[in-house]
DNA sequence: CTTTACGCCTGACGGC
DNA sequence: TGCCGTCAGGCGTAAA
């Protein structure tokens, strides 16, 4: 499951090694993703350079002169570089063929992933055009927070991971951040403080730029082998520690379901 | 407007 | 060993 910091693991990845270079041709092997791919707009990418690979929430943006491809790995979905001469894997669905023998290829088993085209600025696409702050943009603080969230009755939790509010912070660190925040995930959003929502904001803009750090150490995931995503080095403090010792009090994680997600954290630390 | 529920899809896992 | 039910999850969308 891609979170923000995976994506952007992979963008560094893909920047540092496909940026400059030019695609010869598109293999779609299978289309139904979640939309289905778009296979005639991507012709335009022929002949073309990648001149630049960037990242908006968790959607990354492949840019060339001719147009601009956005892709989102949904749950499953992963992108690596390969040689064209290697054989694709059952859910390999698409590939980008560079003509210096590289392959940039899109793994993805549930296919909620998606391949879109965006021929103008890609920002201003309906996905991508009424997206909240970037969480590790400076814009982005505890006033955004408190702002947002007056007269909201929704859980903190669901608030943080609505992508209007802030983009692309998901179900494993939006715990993560409550956790540190001390704030208990069902608390009403409009019922918490600025003082507390500046801890908020401060404990997602942490927990995302550590994972950051160590998804770089395991870059070279990305490349050949499985693909693990970068957050399985990490240090999770509640994410899928039910009934483990909370480390500030040492009581027993809890877990309970908040609109339809899995939410993990301290009873008696989180208020 | 806000809030809620659902569906897309496959692999992993537990129970028998 | 195999089969089946259940769960997980991002996020757009429809409905309330």
């Amino acid at each position: 499951m891609p979170e923000l910091p995976e994506v952007e693991a992979t963008r560094r990845h893909l920047a540092s090694t496909l940026l400059g270079e030019t695609i010869s041709r598109i293999d779609v092997r299978d289309a139904r993703l979640r939309w289905p791919v778009p296979e005639r707009s991507l012709e335009n990418l022929h002949g073309r350079r990648v001149d630049a690979i960037e990242r908006r929430a968790k959607y990354l943006l492949l840019r060339t002169r001719a147009g601009n491809v956005i892709v989102h790995l949904g749950m499953s979905g992963s992108l690596r570089v390969v040689s064209d001469q290697q054989p694709p894997h059952k859910h390999d669905h698409l590939d980008v063929v560079f003509r210096n023998g590289q392959c940039l290829r899109l793994r993805d088993a549930r296919r909620f992933g998606a391949v879109l085209w965006a021929s103008g600025n890609p920002l201003l696409h309906p996905l991508l055009a009424n997206l909240g702050p970037e969480p590790l943009d400076e814009v982005f603080d505890g006033r955004c927070l408190y702002r947002m969230s007056r007269k909201r009755r929704v859980a903190v939790k669901s608030f943080i991971m609505n992508s209007r509010t802030v983009a692309g912070v998901g179900n494993i660190y939006a715990s993560e951040a409550l956790f540190l925040a001390r704030i208990h995930p069902a608390r009403p959003a409009g019922r918490i403080a600025l003082r507390r929502y500046d801890d908020l904001a401060s404990a997602i803009k942490r927990v995302l730029q550590e994972a950051i750090t160590q998804g770089g150490t395991t870059l070279r995931d990305f490349v050949n082998s499985d693909g693990r995503p970068g957050y399985f080095g990490q240090q999770l403090r509640v994410y899928g520690r039910l009934g483990s010792a909370c480390e500030n009090c040492g009581r027993a994680l809890k877990k309970r379901i908040i609109d339809q997600r899995s939410s993990f954290f301290c009873g008696h630390c989180q208020h």
